[in-house]
This record gives structure tokens, sequence and C-alpha cells, in this order.
DNA sequence: TCATTTGTAGCCACGATGGTTACAAAGATG
DNA sequence: CATCTTTGTAACCATCGTGGCTACAAATGA
């Protein structure tokens, strides 16, 4: 384990927003379902919220909804909103440059980790909110 | 930061061997140009052994060579030699069964995950070890 | 026999992450 | 206006994965 249960958590919360569009969600009540700390819950939502993908109000009957219908939100939104986006990391010491491989390799694995990236992104776009809401929903177990 | 660079360090050091096909190549040389500890290097090395990637020889003059040619080996064995294999992580702590999308989303998470899983894998086949060298080598840098 | 090299265990330091408490600010309600 | 609810966010800690390092047994060539 290592990378983003970010993104699992956010498709987790998305669905569940995607099943009371009418009313707005206390992120206790997201805690609750996620198995979570309801301020682990806003620090997503505040990503979300930046992304344009929910909105949220203080106060009193305050809480969050999404911002626009789940058929118009796609997954790979919310990966681009939540994750660091990289599926392998460039090492962070720099190689050795007097070694042929060792000058020319980051170029090569950077373009590689963005074409790589952009298959991603590619692939989840295909997925909106709705789908998955409606999988979850419809799941037999 | 979180993500394999063991996936980049890999791709260095194939490379490398793919450059030195007739001797044997050293952990120490191999350090030397990704910038890191020998131990490191030889912990990966292990890695790509268990995958028939690479063969090493212990002793005087031993060392660690390509188990096969370059053009034979293609990025995807290599991811799934050494990375975890998981874009995004499944939560550790599992949701609370008693909401209806707690109760479902992780296995629509997993058959997601597995989707974009192969979705890489079918991306890295596309390159051989003797692409990435030859990009490698012709860099303009 | 000796020098070299891998394989691997064991330990530490570091950074990323999640969980928790705390509290200011926003906003509804009477 | 006073009060209660809820978010936003800072601050702190525990935990965990990772890389770097030392150490040493085992293999192997000379």
């Amino acid at each position: 384990m290592a990378a983003n249960s970010q993104f699992s958590m956010a498709v987790h919360v998305l669905a569940m927003l995607a099943g009371s569009r009418d009313e707005n969600m206390k992120s206790d009540c997201i805690a609750g379902s996620v198995n979570t700390n309801p301020v682990v819950v806003r620090r997503l939502l505040s990503q979300l919220n930046q992304a344009n993908l929910v909105s949220s109000q203080t106060g009193a009957n305050g809480g969050t909804r999404l911002a626009r219908c789940p058929s118009e939100i796609n997954l790979a939104e919310v990966y681009k909103a939540v994750a660091c986006g990289e599926v392998f990391a460039l090492r962070t010491a720099s190689p050795n440059k007097d070694c042929p491989v060792g000058r020319n390799i980051e170029a090569v694995l950077c373009n590689l980790q963005k074409e790589i990236d952009q298959t991603i992104e590619e692939k989840l776009s295909l997925h909106t909110l709705q789908d998955v809401f409606e999988m979850v929903a419809t799941q037999t177990s």
C-alpha cells in the first residue's frame, strides 16, 4: 500500500453525495460511511471543492452537495482533483550525469510518465459518477 | 512522492544492462549511475531476477546481465516485476456496511482498479527495453 | 587460500498519511 | 442578539513505507 487511497475515498464520498442530490450532507455522516474521521473527509471535500465538483456551506444546516449532475462528472476529473497524478515516481536523487544512461534517462522516464498518465485519464473519463452510483445501487450483495 | 520510484530505477538499471550485453555489471557500478547504494540496487535486481529479466552471479567477476535480448523485454513485464501494481489504493479501513454505498463501493472500486491496471500494462507493453535504450542513446542533450 | 561479489538481514532516518483535538468563522433559528 | 450547528484549517502525533547503511555468510574465480 502506498498510493492514493484519496481517490478511492473521493469516489466513495461522491457516490454518497450523488444519492442525496436534494439536501446537504454533513461531513459527520459521510465519515460514518467511509469509516474515518470527519476532519479527514472535510480535507478531501476541500480539494473536491477547489475542483468545482462539490460545494459546501458552513453554519447550521450546512454541509456539502454535488456542484453538478452526477452524469456530468467523470472519474478523470476526480482523479485530477485528488491524485498526485503519478503512476510511478521519478527518483528524488538525480542520476549521475557522467554516465550516458544517467544523463538521459530522466527525460525518457518523464515522457513515459506523461504518456501513462494521459492513458489513465482517458480511461477514467469513460466512467461517470452516475455510472458508479448505479453500480453501487444495483449491486446484488 | 509516494508511489514506485522502484519502476523508474528498474528501467534505469535495465537500460544500463542493455548497454553492456556481453559482460556482467557490478551493483557498485550501477549504483554509481543511479546515485544510490549498491544494496538498494541488489534488492531491486533480486526482484528482477525472480521475474526472469536478469541473471546474476556471485563471486569474483560476478555481477548481473540481462536474461534476454532487450528487444524481448517490454516495460509491462518490468512494471509487474517491481510495482505493487496499483494506481490507486483501496482504503485499509473497510467502509460501513450499514450504508448502502459503503456496502458496495469496495467491489466497484476493485473492478475499476483492475481495469486501470490492465490499461497501464497494455500501454507499457508497447515499449521494449530496446526502445528505451535507443532513446537514451540518441538523446541530444 | 584469498580477494571479490552477490544475497539478505537488521537497523535507522525521513517523509507521507491519517487520526485527533482545537478553535475561528459562517450561518440558521428563535 | 444569543445560541447552536457546521465547515475550514491549523497543529500535533502515531504509523508506515522507503531508502540508505553496515555487516556478514555464501559463492566463485584466481
